[in-house]
Order: structure tokens, then C-alpha cells, then sequence
DNA sequence: TTGTTCGGCGAACACTGTTCTACGCCTCGA
DNA sequence: TCGAGGCGTAGAACAGTGTTCGCCGAACAA
């Protein structure tokens, strides 16, 4: 009773291997993870990520309200490993700046990612956690409530800037092109348009030429921080 | 000999109107920038350009590079009215906030032009000339030169961040509605969400719930832009 | 066994930036 | 005055995008 009837050629064939575990939110956002790190943000689209999966792009849409949610799912994901140390009252300042290190590091880690995590209020646990924890440190550092719960918004705004201005470089490079090469070169470009600007109207430009091409991403990053920072320390109260 | 023949029916007759002047750039960002200020950045594009003038997408490459370019020229535009003070030493720290502010409020002026700012390196020459002047301005106010090299990215990265962050709330609103109700509701949502969650996980976070949501964009800007400064003034030398 | 619901998904819609290519006008040299 | 280029114009097409419609099959409830 095993034998099957051969399939009518006029009735068209279903497909063979049908036999496919169902999708789960899990699974989508998992192959977008493995795409956004080969190939960068714009290669994460719904057909890609459906391709991946055997399937059509309209198949997502029944684990992913749009692509937009696919996006906070991913950030969600990068941002999970943070760690919040906790509070010492001598260490606040340092302790703010390793937070700040760590969610840089897995925004520039996953590619371009930066620039889904500049839209939205991040409201997911990590998010909410992550302020919990600035909190602590701050009050434990002396720095008054205003000031301290303004402050979390600057940084992550400052954050989530640098790391989109920095995959801004990583997504101009043409074609698997070296990167250290190419970035070399672009700047370069620009630093000897600059020394060819007239002295007489750019002579403070001119005479700082070394100095603002100087520096790797992150020591400019931890000098934005360290500003933050230094600026916020003026409002320690010390009771 | 003026008498023309009559167009035979078969043949597509040109059409009429054809005393054109010829496209211009200016022609082109003109109307760009007029459909940024109406309907915002996604809808300038090629084709929508091209409609309003009259014409095909493919007529505009001929005077722009592709759309990059064009939005450059629009940003350019944009921050064009910038006016850099003469340096006061007494001032240096007002003197810098002003340009800031000059050039955020001509930023979110367009509305979420600052998206298009945030990509790729300002070499126009209003850019070069905001960098000198604050060179200038913080070279009369006692700063290194490293320093201040270094602080005109960030504050440009501040300036654009904050500037790129708000114009996502404009982006958000569903139809025509009423912004300032939307906004409300919205931060309403989550700061009542913030409320609900569990007090002994989140104890400070519940305590500074009133402050994390007040304050108007431009104090927060504010708010940032005088970290920055007081950060940077740390490093003042006055020799 | 019979609904009924629900996820999978091919096809289609309305877009996007960009390129190909033919065509018409203008200017320049003869 | 007349041809010859060259250049800007623009229709059509290419290869994509996010999203929706509606049908099909399977699984669960009655």
C-alpha cells in the first residue's frame, strides 16, 4: 500500500521537500544577524532574509510586524552582553565611560548596525537596565537626579552618533577593497585639500592640519566621552 | 515659409510646449529642497524631482553626480547662512554655543535633513569655514590645539546626533496629525510603561521618572552642547 | 468527520536609484 | 547657408526595495 499513483503531469506538482520546520521569530532574526555581519545593514532585506530561509518575504510577516521591528530586534540581540558593574563611589567616572565602551563596542562589532539603533526610544530590558545601572553610579557619584537622567539621554545619543558616523567609513569601501587602504587614501584626499586652502583666510585650519587627522575612532570616542563626563563631574554634589 | 506641414496622425506627435529653459542645478536643488521642507527627506527623490520640473528622472544626471550629490548640495544649502563671530576671548564658551546652535536650528529648519548630514565628511566651504572660525575662537579662548583639533568632530557629531535623533519623532507622525499631540501620547506610553515595572529591579529609574521626560529638545541640546564645553574647558591653558 | 482558524507563500503593487539609448536642438566650422 | 558634431533631454528598462492580497494546505476543535 506504499506504491503512490504517478503524479498527473498537468496537475502542477506541490513541492517535494516539504517536510520544513515551521519559522519562528528566532530563527529570522538569526540569519539577519548572520547577514547584517557578512554583508552590512543594507544587504538585510525581507527577500534576502527569506531567501536564506527557503522561503518568500511575505512569510516573515507573520513573526515580524515590519521591517522596522526586524531592526529593533537586532540592536535588542547586539546590546544583549552588556554588563553593569556595581556602584563604587570612586570609580563612577570610569564606570560610566566601561558602559559606554561596552555599547559602542557591540554596536561597531555587528557592522553598520548603529544606524537602526539611532531610531527609536530603545525601551527592552538591556535598554531599561542599562539606565537602571547609569543611575546607581551617578547617584552613588554624587551627581544630582536632573542632571544625572538628562545625562543618560546625551550619552546615548553620543554613542549611538560616533558609532553611526564610523559605519559610515566601513560602507563607502567599493568592492572588498582593503579598508585600512582605502580609508588611508579618502583621508588623505581630504587632508591635502585642506593644505591647499589659502593661508590667509584658513590659517588656524592649516596650522592644526596634523592634529585633526590625528587620533584612531576610538581615541576620538573616548575624548568625546571623557568631555561628557568632565562637564557632567561640575555638577557632583559632595555631601 | 513659416507655413508647417500638419503633423501626420501616425506619427507621435512631439510635445508642444517644448520653449523650455534648460535644467540647472540651482533648478534642481531649488525643488529639492522645496519637497524636503513640504514632505520631508523620503520624499525627494529622483523621480519626484524630476516630476515637478517638468521632466524625466534620467535628465537630472546630466547636472548631478547621483543622489548623494544632491543631497549634499542641499545640506550645503542649508548650513550656508552660518555666521562665524569674531573671537572674543572673554566670550569663547557663548561664542562656541552660538555657532552650535546655528547650526542645529538651520538643521532641523529642513526637516530631517540631518539624516543626509550625517553621511560622508563636510568639505564645502561654509564647512571649512565654521571649522576655522571655531579654531579661531577656542585658539583666543586658551584651548590646545589637539583638544580643540579633536573637538570640532565631536561637537559636529553632537550638532548632528541630536539633530538626526529629533527629526525621527517627525518622521514617526502617522498622517497629518497633530504633532504635538502625537509626541505626547507617545512619551506618555513609555513613561507609563517606565512606571509599571517592578520598583525593587528598577528603584532609581522610578525615582527619576519625572526628570527623565522633561525638558523640551532644545534644553537637552542645550544641556549637552554645556557638558561638552565645560569638558572641554578643563583643558584650558592661560598662559 | 466536519468546520474553522492560521501560517506559509507566490504573485503583484507601488515604489526606489541608475543606465541605456535614441532623438532633437544648438553651435561651430566650412 | 549648409552640414556635422556634441550635448542635454527624456522614455524605457533593469534590478532592486517593503508590503499586501488571496489562495492553499495542515492542524486543531466540535
Amino acid at each position: 500500500m506504499d506504491l503512490e499513483m504517478p503524479v498527473p503531469p498537468w496537475k502542477k506538482q506541490r513541492k517535494p521537500a516539504k517536510a520544513r520546520q515551521p519559522l519562528t521569530q528566532e530563527m529570522i532574526v538569526d540569519v539577519a544577524m548572520r547577514i547584517l555581519d557578512a554583508e552590512g545593514l543594507d544587504a538585510v532585506s525581507m527577500r534576502r532574509v527569506a531567501q536564506e530561509l527557503d522561503t518568500g518575504p511575505a512569510s516573515l510577516y507573520a513573526h515580524v510586524e515590519n521591517k522596522g521591528e526586524l531592526l529593533e530586534l537586532l540592536v535588542e540581540r547586539a546590546a544583549g552582553g552588556v554588563v553593569v558593574p556595581e556602584p563604587d563611589p570612586d570609580r563612577w567616572m570610569d564606570q560610566m565611560k566601561e558602559i559606554a565602551r561596552q555599547i559602542r563596542a557591540n554596536l561597531v562589532a555587528h557592522a553598520d548596525l548603529a544606524k537602526a539603533a539611532m531610531a527609536g526610544v530603545p525601551t527592552t530590558e538591556t535598554a531599561v537596565s542599562i539606565t537602571e545601572g547609569m543611575l546607581a553610579i551617578m547617584k552613588a557619584g554624587g551627581i544630582p537626579g536632573q542632571q544625572a537622567s538628562w545625562f543618560v539621554d546625551r550619552v546615548f545619543l553620543y554613542i549611538n552618533g560616533d558609532a553611526y558616523e564610523g559605519s559610515q567609513w566601513h560602507s563607502m569601501i567599493p568592492e572588498g577593497q582593503d579598508a585600512e587602504r582605502f580609508v588611508a587614501d579618502y583621508f588623505g584626499g581630504i587632508k591635502s585639500y585642506f593644505g591647499s586652502l589659502p593661508p590667509q583666510r584658513f590659517p588656524h585650519l592649516l596650522d592644526r592640519l596634523e592634529d585633526m587627522f590625528s587620533g584612531a575612532d576610538d581615541e576620538r570616542f573616548e575624548f568625546g566621552l571623557d568631555l561628557l563626563l568632565r562637564g557632567l563631574s561640575t555638577y557632583r554634589e559632595t555631601p
